[in-house]
DNA sequence: CAGAATCCCTGGGGATACTG
DNA sequence: CAGTATCCCCAGGGATTCTG
């Protein structure tokens, strides 16, 4: 016989599973890197830093490893003179569209509601 | 006539508007809350606390005051004894239903994809 | 070019106890 | 019940300089 539970097991899964996508993409920069990449399919280390105008060469290196640490991105190291070395999502880090486009849609939107008032 | 740009206007005001949203739901609760309100419709400070596991009530005072100051969610008195407070969304909360889902989603795939390597 | 090394510092976040 | 009040601590993040 099935009654409501006051705390559904179904939301409470929900629930962590919005603080896991949270959790993997903690901090500043971290959407917005995933983000530059959807946008731009790969991109090199200097690069990704001009789109994200004013990170600063060492955060923007770890940001990066923890969202490789997390197969989110993969890291490919040209062999050319000076190395470069390029940066693109990983079918993971793809998986993630849906999530970037909303949120850079729904800024999009507040910015303007804020800009009206 | 139009050149492609080498730093496109339109992904660096994508990549802000998408720093915009993460600054909003910065820290590592909002977007729980907002997914808990997204799923309840109106809930009492304690029973979003049960639905958070773990959060301290300082938090959760201090990240509902962030979200209200925002206008995401709005703060109700109810004049009952002993005094009940019930928390919603907005209108502008709402409008972050696609974010929360997608979030939601992609952690549920996410845990998934984990647990089965 | 792609980072590593250093130094620094605030504030986000937690634990616990208390109150109207 | 719905929060405050205190105390505390570390790591996230920044600025700058250096290197293979």
């Amino acid at each position: 016989m099935k009654k409501k539970a006051s705390l559904s097991e179904d939301c409470l899964r929900n629930i962590r599973a919005m603080k896991d996508a949270q959790d993997l993409l903690s901090g500043k920069w971290k959407i917005a890197i995933i983000g530059s990449l959807h946008y731009n399919e790969r991109l090199r280390f200097t690069d990704l830093g001009r789109h994200l105008e004013g990170i600063a060469p060492k955060v923007l290196s770890k940001e990066l490893k923890d969202l490789e640490m997390n197969h989110l991105l993969k890291r490919t190291v040209k062999n050319t003179t000076p190395i470069t070395v390029e940066y693109e999502l990983t079918q993971q880090g793809k998986s993630l569209k849906k999530v970037v486009e909303a949120m850079s849609n729904w800024g999009v939107q507040y910015r303007k509601s804020i800009a009206s008032k």
